[in-house]
DNA sequence: CGCTAACATGTTAGCGCTACCATCTTTCTA
DNA sequence: TAGAAAGATGGTAGCGCTAACATGTTAGCG
């Protein structure tokens, strides 16, 4: 049986050129067209041009993913956020991107829906990529998740709020932020001052704001009700805690609104009903969104800087990532008392 | 020199266990690891349970770097978009993320600044990880950028618009929305309009839509002045836009705004100057935004679907990875008019 | 009881790239 | 001019996983 040979086993990868035919087309070997390409200052510069044009001439796209598993790292920065329906979030992806981005990192972006679960599971998978570091809102996480990240070997950044961190740490004192508004109210001669959250387990670090707001308040020696709506931040939202408000807490001469969204929601609601702000009721945000600074009056709220703290956490993390010295593990961007006409 | 043997060339890559560890320790071949985790109904139950006693026990996380190599392909979807400041974008991002997320899909997200070559290295750098689709705002590309996706052969989806598409195509028709929103000032009587817009050349679907102005301004024998701005869309920009509609065309008694932001801007500013909206100038916006729909009075606009877009784009593409007809390879998502006090 | 089909598991050979070491050439120094 | 140092390039051996094929094992059938 002169059967023809079966020949070596062939697999299907992907029929793009590789590194190996470039390598040929230019008559070098592979690893100096590796070379030519992420390390150009350690290729002669007429090699690294015969190089380039065999790379454009045929098309070359490198495999970033067999890079990444020769190198044991790849380019990506995991970002988790709970949500990607809160523009407080966005902003800070905001910064992260940019910065991240012309360093040549690619974001990988998770969404837990506010569930530690979820968050880790989401751990799990970046961990598999080889990210090159992992950016997480919040300091809360399963116990399962602070024992991937516990013997993880790469930067760990978390930001938003302040606190016993993993590793590195960015972000503001809710607590004080807080505190910071109570005190803002009660100097404008407010008494009766009710606050008014959405979901205080999922969004804790509202919770911690109605901390604080609470500390100032009992000191005061006054009576900090609470009003918790069952869905997050929004205008809707906002609109029907003041309703809320005025059927519960018929004294309330100000409320203290866990954001913006709920705030200006109410705010406008107010109008709408022929209230006066702050005549009536006064009315205070958190966040220092722009949607709230263009009412009228413009709402006296918290401006915590977002997009900053985007790009400080990443600046931390690139420096890490370049082996210089990190100066603080955690850093406070602060926050500032915006006093606008609607207290 | 009795030194001793070298020994075989050792790389270190990451320390974490590998498959052929959790083999050991349950006792079967690597391979069969592999399927008992992505494919559990091929392995034998008591086998399965073994290994993933083993996976816990050492703490295993599958390195999908390598799993992607060796099957040459990932579970990334490439997601382009030219801005993340803008809250339509970030729309359909998170129909597209929740819909990818649920089947184990991961967002690879790439921000081009509403640039075209930009465009093109996300997408040389999105290819070389392997993505299983890719999906980008609108149809206009450079032509390199043509060129790649012209020959991959994995789905290609482009969002927002309508028209003339490489692959699947999923969005609205700019146009049209331009001409709907004019004849409903038309109809409600206005002569004098004014179209304010803002980087029409960068948000050229703005663009479109001032085109579908035009044209029915021309049919009607009408003037139709643009104003452009210099920056993209925010409430302060909206602002700036009515004073110079103000200063420029003194006449001008309705002004259609590009998008919300700008005339959510422009109609809170107007309350800002005393003017009344619309019996000294009447307001019309396009996108729908929450915000619009919480002035007073409240703005007419066009709502347009961004997060079921996503969705739908996303389900398209999925339907396409799993190998099933698509229906429609073109999908009109509409938009709805949706007439306030502002008009 | 022999044959086949369905199931369960294993063996082998890469996927395309880069780390590591080796080699060769050129330049500099004493 | 020898010897060292620096620069440029190449060979080899994996990174950790899965596709493809092979083999063994059990059930089903007349």
């Amino acid at each position: 049986m002169s059967n023809s040979n079966p020949g070596p086993r062939r697999r299907r990868g992907s029929d793009q050129p590789t590194l190996k035919q470039v390598a040929d087309a230019a008559g070098v070997s592979p690893i100096t067209v590796s070379r030519a390409l992420n390390t150009p200052e350690r290729v002669n510069e007429a090699t690294r041009a015969r190089v380039i044009e065999a790379v454009d001439k045929l098309g070359y796209v490198p495999n970033l993913v067999a890079g990444s598993l020769a190198s044991a790292s790849s380019r990506f920065i995991a970002v988790i956020v709970p949500s990607l329906a809160n523009a407080v979030f966005i902003e800070v992806i905001r910064g992260l991107q940019e910065t991240f981005e012309a360093r040549g990192y690619q974001i990988l972006l998770g969404n837990t829906d506010y569930d530690l679960d979820r968050e880790y599971q989401l751990v799990r998978t970046f961990l598999g990529w080889s990210c090159s570091a992992l950016v997480t809102a919040g300091l809360r996480h399963s116990d399962a998740c602070h024992g991937l990240l516990g013997h993880w070997d790469k930067p760990v950044m978390e930001v938003m709020e302040l606190g016993e961190a993993l590793d590195l740490n960015v972000g503001l004192d809710h607590q004080e932020a807080g505190r910071c508004m109570a005190r803002h109210l009660l100097g404008r001669g407010y008494r009766s001052i009710v606050y008014v959250g959405a979901c205080l387990d999922r969004d804790y670090r509202a919770g911690m704001r109605f901390a604080g707001h609470c500390q100032v308040l009992d000191a005061a020696g006054l009576d900090a009700p609470l009003i918790e709506l069952d869905r997050l931040g929004s205008l809707e939202a906002g609109a029907a805690g003041l309703d809320q408000v005025l059927g519960d807490f018929p004294e309330a001469r100000a409320i203290h609104f866990a954001n913006d969204d709920l705030a200006t929601g109410a705010l406008l609601h107010a109008q709408r009903l022929g209230l006066r702000v702050p005549g009536d009721i006064a009315i205070a945000g958190f966040n220092g969104l722009p949607l709230g600074q263009h009412v009228t009056p413009r709402l006296t709220t918290i401006q915590s800087p977002r997009e900053a703290m985007g790009r400080l956490a990443a600046e931390q993390v690139l420096r890490r990532l370049d082996h210089q010295p990190v100066t603080q593990q955690q850093q406070d961007v602060g926050f500032t008392l915006m006093v606008g006409q609607s207290t």
